[in-house]
DNA sequence: AAAGCGGGGCT
DNA sequence: AGCCCAGCTTT
């Protein structure tokens, strides 16, 4: 039996359904999957400063400086009544720094007048200091087991490549990518998912130059699609 | 919708 | 020398 030869991607055909791509997902995972101090934390706040820490920031930068400031701030309260200038100091080797102070300040000393107790819901999270859209995710999907995805540039990379190109430059407003993201980790492992999508987007699925013949999505991914195509006209 | 933040790694 | 990185706030 051999396999039927695929010609090229029609427009109108029928997108691949996201459960097959977070099937693929999950077992490339099992073998490909980078280990990072923060996926095994324990904590609430261990996770949730290493989301604040990794934004815009490659997270093997992170993960040489994550033990550095916890040992200094282990904690909401440490932080919460940290200096400005010295966390400024703490944070000047991987960029960001003022932003960055600034945030974790507010962030701490918000949630030091709520008796430091973490909100459970989006619009209460979307209310605090630093946390928007991506954040409140991660907090629901790290701290109260919810089945949120993860949907930065990594997963909308991943998203476009494989479902088209986005209508809207944000990324929180696009109802495609907002779509296809929430029913990719609708799963019974959402947070496998969510890491599956990072690691892949950073090893393989590169923006510039992707390695499409070592990614597991290649088959359903428009872009490793097309690329192929077109290395099958040249060479006829 | 676009600019600004920022040091470090990669090309 | 130039581009990119687990976003968010401000303009």
């Amino acid at each position: 039996m051999t396999k039927v030869v695929k010609v090229r991607q029609v427009p109108d055909e029928e997108s691949p359904s996201t459960s097959e791509l977070s099937s693929k997902l999950l077992t490339w995972y099992e073998l490909h999957r980078r280990d990072f101090p923060w996926r095994s934390a324990s904590s609430c706040y261990e996770k949730i400063i290493a989301e604040l820490l990794l934004q815009r920031t490659q997270a093997v930068t992170i993960s040489n400086f994550y033990y550095t400031f916890l040992q200094e701030f282990p904690s909401w309260e440490s932080l919460s009544v940290a200096k400005e200038s010295r966390l400024r100091e703490l944070l000047k080797p991987i960029g960001l720094w003022r932003q960055r102070a600034r945030m974790l300040l507010s962030l701490s000393r918000a949630l030091s007048e709520m008796e430091f107790r973490l909100p459970s819901t989006r619009e209460a999270l979307e209310r605090l200091p630093g946390i928007s859209q991506y954040m409140a995710s991660a907090i629901l999907l790290l701290c109260h087991g919810r089945k949120e995805p993860l949907l930065d540039v990594n997963m909308a990379r991943i998203l476009e490549r494989v479902y088209g190109p986005r209508k809207l430059a944000d990324i929180r407003y696009d109802p495609l990518l907002q779509k296809t993201a929430r029913s990719a980790v609708n799963v019974d492992d959402p947070v496998g998912v969510n890491w599956a999508v990072m690691d892949l987007a950073a090893t393989t699925c590169l923006q510039n130059t992707p390695k499409c013949l070592e990614c597991p999505l290649s088959e359903m991914c428009q872009f490793a699609q097309r690329l192929e195509s077109s290395a099958e006209e040249r060479r006829t």
